[in-house]
DNA sequence: CAAGATAATCGACACCGTGTTGGTTTATAC
DNA sequence: GTATAAACCAACACGGTGTCGATTATCTTG
């Protein structure tokens, strides 16, 4: 299966290079495999032999960052059940938003106003399974949930998104990879309303 | 301004449903013009002569919903301001939510996985417009804010779009607007947490 | 290092959708 | 009923796609 012929391998660097750069510049849907040939420098017909077309190549470009995350993350895992629940433990957030952070040239084109649908689905439940699986979040008790589980799942990871691609998109943000985990958590542990400055009468 | 001539009116709506039912059954981006005209029975000729491409009939046609959008919401803003915060004033949401459930047949392939994400952006932006600039939620006091407010509203919008996300894709969902606009005001006024079932330490 | 294997190149091909045009037919408005 | 203009039709150049067979270059293995 692994690939040890020097030409392929320098071929499919050429070609994700470029796909990447193209990616940032105009978009994904803007791209054509002829454009991208050229711009990889190689020929047309090379690509074809590779990939049957540039969705192919999306999904194993797509396929291989969530692979290296997933390692990532599980590496991470035993610093996230380690931690109690303290004022820190919003903690358990970094290493997700520091991946995203790292591979902001892909991420950033593929989350945004022109991106692909399919994956920010994709990479939402990724989260989904990162963080509401194994994390302090399980600490949900089904019993006492005043909704439906799915609903308070979607409710958060789609905030946490939300949150994730402001900061992308915001080209003026300063704010660090810490400064957005603890702005989630603040939001996510204290309530929006709390978060909000709002007097919560009881 | 206004379009008379029975055969304009006749030829956009044909090409609008034939649009529709092809966003429906394979998403915006792999319709064609070609396949567009033959579904509607006009000649491809004829589109050009109404729009530049399939762009503009994209923008067209979201244009008219929020236009039609906008004007449900200000005749239901008199409730909304006259509510006082009550067990019961999530009905704020409701308006908003019922719109989305009117509009499901364009609403759903937009808001899914082969959807639109610029329309996504668009609605996302709206609903701030609609619910965080004129609603009860504007009780957010800036001083006491515990996080930027931009990230804030993205959280909050983010997830309000995430629940009703969840509840168009799941089709045996059994919720009505007005649970859904209970789940989300539950979720965002008790807070995730309370919400969750999780005994918050105090 | 040499031989065989295999990857990359090149040029050409048919195919399809696009966007435009000029001329014709048909429906609408007044 | 007639003038107007919308819709139709056929044809065009253009550009990207995906494939193919033949040729050249490069790598791997013994």
């Amino acid at each position: 299966m692994e690939q040890t012929d020097l030409r392929v391998i320098r071929t499919k660097k050429l070609i994700k290079d470029a796909f990447f750069s193209l990616i940032e510049e105009q978009g994904f849907e803007a791209i054509t495999v002829k454009q991208l040939t050229e711009r990889a420098g190689i020929n047309r017909g090379t690509f074809y032999s590779h990939y049957v077309d540039k969705f192919e190549l999306m999904e194993k470009c797509v396929d291989e960052i969530f692979e290296e995350a997933e390692q990532k993350l599980i590496y991470h895992l035993p610093h996230i059940f380690g931690d109690e629940r303290t004022d820190n433990s919003y903690h358990y957030l970094v290493p997700f938003i520091r991946f995203i952070e790292d591979n902001q040239i892909i991420m950033k084109p593929l989350l945004g106003p022109n991106g692909d649908p399919t994956f920010q689905a994709k990479l939402r439940k990724f989260m989904q399974a990162a963080l509401f699986q194994r994390s302090p979040v399980t600490l949900f008790d089904p019993d006492k949930m005043m909704v439906p589980p799915p609903y308070l799942v979607a409710y958060l990871s789609s905030a946490h998104m939300g949150v994730i691609y402001e900061w992308l998109n915001n080209p003026s943000a300063e704010e660090t990879a810490e400064d957005i985990a603890r702005i989630i958590y603040t939001i996510t542990f204290e309530g929006p309303l709390v978060a909000g400055g709002v007097n919560v009468r009881k």
